[in-house]
RNA sequence: GGGCGAUUAGCUCAGCUGGCCAGAGCGCCUGCCUUACAAGCAGGAGGCCGCAGGUUCGAGUCCUGCAUCGCCCA
C-alpha cells in the first residue's frame, strides 16, 4: 500500500488517461448486438483555447458518455473541431501582418495552405486540453469541419438544396463587417446598446418656401443615400406632400415623398427618410416603391464616390462633418442622447453595416417548418423545457439564411460561371466543360460558405455521410446534445433542420442547455475584463476531478454559474476525503484473513446493514437524478453519502471491529463482515462517482484491486450499480437516526459543558418502555465509542443521578453525570434555550390541530402525522421542563 | 416594448407534483495536530424565504400586482 495522506492529482492523471487510451476504453465500433449511445461534441474552434464554458460543456458530456459506457451501452463520443472561418482567417492574417504582408500578397491558394499549416501546428491545443479534463472521446474518430469527408458532405448539401430550389442568389442587404470584409448572418452580429444621438434633419420641400419635412436618424451619414421620404398614407399632416419632392441637403438631388405604412405617425414627426441601400426596413420600402438604391458607404466602411465631397471619409468622420454642415445650413433640428442598439461583429466587435450585395441564401421556411414540428410534437426535447419556446421563437420567423462569406478559409461555394456563355453551373465537383456551350473556361464563385453551414451537418457528417457507412446507420441519431443557450439559434435549430432534411430523422431526442459561467460578480468572463478563470490552470492547481466535481455541484437546471477560484476547493476537498477514506479502508482490507465476496446476512452487524441500506438508496438516487439531468442532485447525494454517512459514521463505528485481534469465532466473523461491507460500499461508491471524477476513482479502484489480490478491469468499464431493494431498510435507517441523535446530544453536552477531552463518562438514559431500553442496550457499545463514554445504561423511569446534565431525545431522557465540573448556570441556560425552542414548535403544532378545518379537510395521514409530532414534542418539552424545574429547586447537589 | 430567468443564512446556491423542526458548501465562533484525512475532527451561532395582495385547512412552493437585478428578442 503506497498511498499518500494527500491525494496528488498530477501524479496519476496523465497515467490513467494514457492507460484508458491504450486499452481502447474510449473507442466504439458499430455492433448490432449492442445498443448505441452517441454524443457528438459541439466542435470548438480550432483557434480556441479551453475556457470554463467549454470545461462545463464537455464535463457534462463526459459524465453522460461514461455513465452510458458503464450501463453497458455502446458509447461513442465523437470529438472534433470547427474550422471557424472568420476567426481562423483573422488569426493567420495577424501572423502575416507581423511579416508586413497581407493575404492578397500571397494569393488565395498560398494563403489557404498557410492556414492549413497553422492548423497543423496549433489547431490541436484545445483538443489536448479536453484530454486533461479526462474527456473520454473516441479520438480515432476525430473530425474537422474542413476535412475531406466533411467537405464532400457540404458540397452534397449545397447541390441538393440548390436542385430543390432552396438555395438562391439575390441582391439584398446583408450585415457586413467592414473590418472582416464579409457578410454575417443576424446571429453573427448581436446588438449591443451604446450611448448615441438621435438627430432631427430638416429637408426643404421643393416649391414651397420655408416648408420643411423633419426626419430622424441615428446615422446621419446615410442621408446622402436617401432616395425618398415616406409618410403614412393616412397621416393628414402630409397628405398634400405625397407625390411632391424634397431637396436632399448637401446633394443636389430631389427625392420624392411617398406614402407607405412603414412610416409611423406616432413616432417623431411621422415622416421617415428612406435609404434603401443602408437600412433593412428601407430596403423593403424601396422595393415597394421602386426606388433607386444609392450606395454611399463602401465595403471598407468609407464613404463612396456617391457621397460627393464626403467620399473617402470613414463613416463616423463623415457623420461628424455632415452634422456640422447641416447645422451650418440650419437644417439640423433637435439632437437627443439615446441608448442605441448597435449590431457588432461577433468575431471582431466592429459595428456592422447593412450592405447591398449579391449573396447566396437558403430559403428557410420549407426546411424550418419540420424543425419546428419536431420540437412541438416532442421528438426533440429541451432540458430545461422552457428553451423549446426560445427555439420556436427563432425558428418560426423563417428568415432566409445568407450563407456566402467573403473569405478564403472555408468551403468554397460549388458554383461555376462560364466565361463563354455566362451559364451558372452548380456541381459537386468542378466540371471540365460548360454543359451549355462546351467551353472550358469556368470560374468558381469566390465566396465560401458560412461555417455554420457545415456545422449543421455535424451529427451525421462525422459518421461518414453522404456515404451510407455502417457507423452512420448504427450511431445516428445521437442520444444527447449538450450546449449553451446562445447557440440554440446558430446551431441547434439548424442541426434539427438538416437532420430531418437529409436523414429524415431528428439528430438527437434531447438537448441539454447549461447555464453560462460568470465571474464572482455575475459578469460574463471576457478577455477585455480579464476576469476569466482558466480551466487548465485550475486543473493543474486542484486536479481535474476537483474541477469536474465542483462544476457538477454547481450546475443547477440551466441557471448561470457564478464562479470563483475558491469554488474548486469543494471538489478538491471531496476528492481528498474520498482518497483518505479509501486509504483507510484499503489498509484494513489487506489481511491474511482476506475479504469475503459474500457473507451470510446474519453475520452483518447493524452498522453494516445500515450503510448497505443507505448505499442502495444512494445508487437509486444517483441513477434517477442523472437520468433526469440533475447532476447537482446526484453530486450532492454522493457527497453526503461518502462524507457524512460513510466517513463520519460508518468508518468510525466499524473501527473497533477492524482493529479487534481476537480469534474467537464471532470476532473472526465480525471482521469478515466488516471487511466485506467496507469493500462493497467503497467499490460501489467508486462506480457511482466514476463518471464525475474518473481519475481518482480509477486510481483508488486500482489500489482496492491490488489490496484484494484480484485482477480485473478498469472502473471505467465496470457495470453501473443497480440498487438492490432487499438491502433498503427503513427500520434500520430510523434506528440509526436515533442512535446518531443520542450520540450528538451527548457530544453536545460535552462541548457546551466543557467536559475535558479525555474524560470518560458514564451515561444513564431514562426510557419509557422496554423497546427504548432495548435500543439503548443494543447500541450501547457504538454510542460509547462515538461519544467517548465508559458506559451507558438504560432503565424505564430511571431516576436522575446527581449533578448530571440532561438532554432529551424523542421519549428518552439522557443523563450525563458531570460531578463537580458541572456549571449550573450553563446547564440552566442550555436547557432553557432548548425548552423555548421545543415549546414554540409545540404551540405551532397545537394551533394546527385546534383548527377544525385542518382536521376535516387535510388528508388523514397529514393529520395523523401532525398528532404524532405534537405528542412527541410535548413529551420532550415536559421532560425538559421537569429537568429545568429540578435545577431551580436547587436539589441538584443531591 | 415583448419574452425568459433570478430575488431563501454574511457569501454562493438547493428546496421538483403545496403538508415531517427551511437545507448544503464556504465563511464566522468554541474546542481539538484523536494512529484515514488540519484539504481534517467535534460542537455552535446565524433565516419577517424581495414587497403587497389573493387562492387554500395549510404557501418558500400556486395566482395577481409591484420593486430590484440579469439574459434574449424587437
Amino acid at each position: 500500500m503506497d498511498m499518500d495522506t494527500r491525494f496528488d492529482p498530477p501524479a496519476i492523471e496523465s497515467r490513467w488517461y494514457k492507460s484508458w487510451e491504450d486499452a481502447g476504453v474510449f473507442t466504439a465500433e458499430a455492433d448490432d448486438r449492442r445498443t448505441p449511445y452517441t454524443i457528438v461534441i459541439p466542435p470548438p474552434n480550432v483557434t480556441g483555447a479551453l475556457h470554463m464554458g467549454h470545461a462545463l460543456n464537455n464535463v457534462i458530456q463526459d459524465v453522460y458518455i461514461r455513465l452510458a459506457r458503464m450501463k453497458g451501452l455502446n458509447a461513442l463520443w465523437v470529438p472534433g473541431t470547427d474550422h471557424a472561418g472568420i476567426a481562423t482567417q483573422n488569426v493567420v492574417e495577424k501572423d502575416l501582418a507581423k511579416e508586413g504582408k497581407r493575404k492578397e500578397d500571397l494569393g488565395r491558394e498560398a494563403f489557404v495552405s498557410r492556414v492549413w499549416e497553422w492548423k497543423r501546428k496549433f489547431g490541436h491545443r484545445i483538443v489536448d486540453q479536453l484530454k486533461s479534463l479526462g474527456c473520454s472521446c473516441d479520438w480515432s474518430r476525430e473530425r474537422f469541419t474542413l476535412d475531406d469527408g466533411l467537405y464532400r458532405a457540404v458540397m452534397e448539401v449545397f447541390v441538393r438544396l440548390f436542385e430543390k430550389g432552396l438555395v438562391y442568389r439575390d441582391e439584398a442587404l446583408v450585415n457586413w463587417c467592414p473590418r472582416c470584409l464579409t457578410t454575417l448572418s443576424n446571429e453573427e452580429c448581436p446588438a449591443e446598446e451604446e450611448g448615441g444621438s438621435f438627430f432631427d434633419l430638416r429637408y426643404p420641400v421643393v416649391g414651397e418656401e420655408d416648408r420643411h419635412v423633419t426626419v430622424s436618424t441615428t446615422r446621419p451619414e446615410t442621408m446622402l443615400g436617401d432616395t425618398a421620404v415616406a409618410v403614412h398614407p393616412d397621416d393628414e399632416r402630409y397628405t398634400d406632400l405625397i407625390g411632391k419632392t424634397v431637396l436632399l441637403p448637401l446633394t443636389n438631388r430631389e427625392i420624392p415623398v411617398v406614402a407607405d405604412a412603414h412610416a409611423d405617425p406616432e413616432k417623431g414627426s411621422g415622416a421617415v427618410k428612406i435609404t434603401p441601400a443602408h437600412d433593412f426596413d428601407d430596403f423593403l420600402v424601396g422595393k415597394r416603391h421602386d426606388l433607386p438604391r444609392v450606395c454611399v458607404i463602401g465595403e471598407d466602411g468609407k464613404m463612396t464616390d456617391e457621397a460627393g465631397e464626403y467620399a473617402g471619409l470613414d463613416r463616423l468622420d463623415a457623420r461628424k462633418r455632415i452634422v456640422a454642415d447641416l447645422t451650418g445650413l440650419g437644417l439640423l433640428g433637435r439632437v437627443e442622447d439615446r441608448r442605441i442598439p448597435l449590431p457588432k461583429c461577433y468575431r471582431c466587435n466592429t459595428v456592422v453595416e447593412p450592405h447591398l450585395s449579391r449573396q447566396w441564401f437558403v430559403k428557410m421556411r420549407p426546411l424550418l417548418e419540420p424543425a419546428a414540428d419536431a420540437v412541438k410534437d416532442g421528438r426533440v426535447k429541451f432540458v430545461p423545457a422552457r428553451y423549446s419556446k426560445l427555439y420556436l421563437e427563432w425558428v418560426e420567423k423563417y428568415i432566409d439564411w445568407p450563407i456566402s462569406r467573403q473569405l478564403w478559409w472555408g468551403h468554397r461555394i460549388p458554383v461555376y460561371y462560364c466565361d463563354g456563355c455566362e451559364e451558372t453551373v452548380v456541381a459537386r465537383e468542378k466540371p471540365d466543360a460548360c454543359p451549355a456551350c462546351g467551353g472550358g473556361d469556368l470560374t468558381q464563385d469566390e465566396d465560401v460558405l458560412d461555417t455554420w453551414f457545415s456545422s449543421q451537418l455535424w451529427p451525421f457528417s462525422v459518421l461518414g455521410w453522404p456515404e451510407e457507412t455502417p457507423e452512420l446507420s448504427y450511431f445516428y441519431p445521437t442520444a444527447l446534445m449538450v450546449t449553451a443557450r446562445d447557440i440554440i439559434y446558430f446551431w441547434v435549430a439548424r442541426m434539427v433542420m438538416a437532420g430531418l432534411e437529409f436523414r429524415g430523422e431528428v439528430p438527437f431526442p434531447t438537448v441539454y442547455i447549461h447555464g453560462t459561467i460568470l465571474d464572482d460578480l455575475g459578469r460574463r468572463m471576457s478577455k477585455s475584463l480579464n476576469n476569466g478563470i482558466d480551466p487548465v490552470e485550475m486543473v493543474s492547481k486542484f486536479g481535474a476531478d476537483a474541477v469536474r466535481f465542483s462544476l457538477m455541484l454547481l450546475v443547477s437546471e440551466g441557471q448561470d454559474i457564478k464562479l470563483s477560484e475558491s469554488r474548486f476547493e469543494m471538489g478538491r476537498n471531496f476528492a481528498n476525503k474520498l482518497w483518505n477514506a479509501s486509504r483507510f479502508a484499503i489498509m484494513n482490507l489487506i489481511s491474511d484473513e482476506g475479504v469475503p465476496e459474500d457473507v451470510p446476512d446474519v453475520d452483518l452487524a447493524f452498522e453494516d446493514r445500515w450503510i448497505l441500506s443507505r448505499l442502495n438508496q444512494t445508487v437509486k438516487a444517483t441513477t434517477e437524478t442523472l437520468d433526469r439531468y440533475r447532476m447537482a442532485d446526484a453530486a450532492n447525494a454522493l457527497y453526503s453519502f461518502v462524507w457524512r454517512e460513510f466517513c463520519d459514521w460508518y468508518l468510525e463505528i466499524v473501527k473497533p471491529r477492524l482493529y479487534d485481534r481476537e480469534e474467537t469465532g464471532t470476532a473472526v466473523k465480525s471482521r469478515a463482515a466488516a471487511r466485506h461491507t467496507l469493500a462493497k460500499t467503497l467499490k460501489t461508491a467508486l462506480r457511482l462517482l466514476h463518471p464525475m471524477i474518473p481519475f481518482v476513482t480509477e486510481e483508488i479502484h486500482d489500489h482496492v484491486r491490488q489490496a484484494l489480490g484480484r485482477s480485473g478491469h478498469f472502473v471505467s468499464l465496470a457495470d453501473w450499480p443497480v440498487a438492490d431493494g432487499d438491502y433498503i431498510n427503513e427500520t434500520i435507517d430510523r434506528e440509526m437516526e436515533t442512535m446518531i441523535a443520542i450520540t450528538r446530544a451527548i457530544r453536545n453536552i460535552r462541548a457546551e459543558m466543557n467536559v475535558p477531552e479525555g474524560a470518560r463518562l458514564e451515561v444513564r438514559v431514562a426510557v419509557t418502555d422496554e423497546a427504548g431500553k432495548d435500543l439503548v442496550t443494543r447500541h450501547g457499545a457504538r454510542i460509547c465509542n462515538m461519544a467517548k463514554l465508559n458506559s451507558i445504561d438504560a432503565g424505564v423511569g430511571l431516576a436522575k443521578p446527581p449533578t448530571a446534565a440532561v438532554a432529551v431525545v424523542g421519549d428518552m431522557t439522557i443523563f450525563v453525570p458531570l460531578g463537580d465540573v458541572i456549571d449550573l448556570d450553563a446547564e440552566r441556560a442550555r436547557l432553557g434555550k432548548e425548552a423555548e425552542k421545543v415549546e414554540k414548535m409545540v404551540r405551532t403544532s397545537e394551533r394546527k390541530l385546534a383548527n377544525r378545518d385542518f382536521l376535516s379537510r387535510a388528508p388523514e395521514e397529514v393529520v395523523e402525522r401532525e398528532r404524532l409530532r405534537r405528542d412527541e414534542l410535548a413529551t420532550r418539552h415536559e421532560a425538559i421542563q421537569a429537568q429545568l424545574k429540578s435545577l431551580k429547586v436547587g436539589d441538584f447537589g443531591g
